[in-house]
DNA sequence: CGCCCCCGCAAACATACGTTTGAAACATAT
DNA sequence: ATATGTTTCAAACGTATGTTTGCGGGGGCG
């Protein structure tokens, strides 16, 4: 990864590793060791343990969101209207996540995993730092998403965009595997942008059944 | 709880606490503490911890399966014909994984999340496992998906299965919160059989777009 | 009875973990 | 050059984990 100091070579092994064990499964001093720094140094510069679960997430997510609602915005002021398609969307969302990491594209795969991690944590607190942190951003979406399918009551929008995050989250958090399955059955190779384009259409199908328009 | 042996009874509770917290985060001492037998029964009975986590799989996934491909035998049977529709398939699945477990209906979602872990684990050990040992009724369900949806080119169904798997595991998985959420988010309270409801349209729509029929 | 085998139990064992400590190394500014 | 604040380091600490041990009880059988 980058060439700097402690702190970011502490981050950037501890994003892979997270992604890679789980959170429980890496232990400190797997980090600091592949890291190249002292065990000592994740307790002097984070705190625990779990600040530096948060760091990680915080270090892909606060950029991640400020693009994002650029991103909308720009493409709210583009078309005019108040309200963008499903697709449009949807690609949003996808586009910013590779173009915020155009230098390591499989960073956002990697991270996808993470919060597939912390969906799936036991108590919670992840999600409850994350919906707290970043509630803002992620309320627009739903809104944005809920405008795009006019006609299906929130209650049902509600759980079909938890359906379609779980198509993504599940998807994405296991690729590694998937893709070397799908090369032993089929011969050839895929690739990541063979993945996305169909995933898109699916969720967007789920999505938009029995929609107006 | 049954009111069996020493067994049973650390297979129920570490099904039920695996689910709850995980598998690296659940100790032997909780399971055989709150189960209210020795410690050292686990590794007298099971011979280690990951044997135990295969048992459980396997009291649940060996009868499961045995009575799924019951299940599609008679419904082919019934029906006279070489495949069922996907809407026969999906309700199949959910019904009998339903019906096995008829006096505690809550199991089945407890053992989603528990699939969802599996797929989740790092180094794919449980994954390699339950391939090897439920691979064939998993490869039938997979093959009467694909001509449930004629049209669709293999690869591509390949891809929507695991899309759809996805939003199941993830949804069933984390079900407890989620349905905590829509709760508080829209007044009423929602019924299990409602969001299974509401899932097979989403997975059936994403399955069968674009195919012939 | 005496023998054996299965099971349960408290205790100990070895190891891995997150965290803390105190001193050394370093940088920076006066 | 001295002093101050920051970072790194090796070592240790306390705790929790999975696993093993050795003893004891109880039921079936010769």
């Amino acid at each position: 990864m980058t060439q700097h100091g402690t702190v970011a070579r502490i981050l950037d092994t501890a994003e892979q590793l997270f992604a890679e064990k789980g959170f429980a499964e890496t232990s400190l001093r797997s980090i600091t060791s592949r890291a190249g720094v002292n065990l000592a140094a994740v307790n002097y510069h984070f705190g625990s343990k779990k600040a530096l679960i948060q760091a990680v997430f915080e270090r892909f997510l606060t950029p991640f969101c400020a693009a994002l609602d650029a991103a909308i915005d720009r493409r709210l002021a583009d078309t005019g209207a108040e309200q963008l398609s499903l697709e449009d969307l949807l690609a949003l969302v996808a586009r910013t996540a590779i173009e915020l990491n155009a230098r390591d594209p499989a960073r956002g795969v990697v991270f996808m995993r993470l919060i597939g991690l912390a969906y799936n944590e036991s108590q919670g607190h992840l999600r409850r730092y994350l919906a707290s942190r970043y509630g803002n951003t992620f309320a627009r979406l739903q809104r944005l998403v809920r405008q795009a399918a006019p006609g299906v009551p929130p209650a049902e929008m509600f759980w079909r965009a938890h359906f379609a995050l779980g198509s993504v989250i599940f998807t994405l958090s296991g690729l590694a595997p998937l893709m070397a399955i799908a090369e032993a059955d089929f011969g050839r190779r895929q690739a990541f942008d063979d993945v996305v384009q169909r995933l898109l259409p699916f969720v967007s199908a789920g999505l938009r059944q029995g929609a107006n328009a």
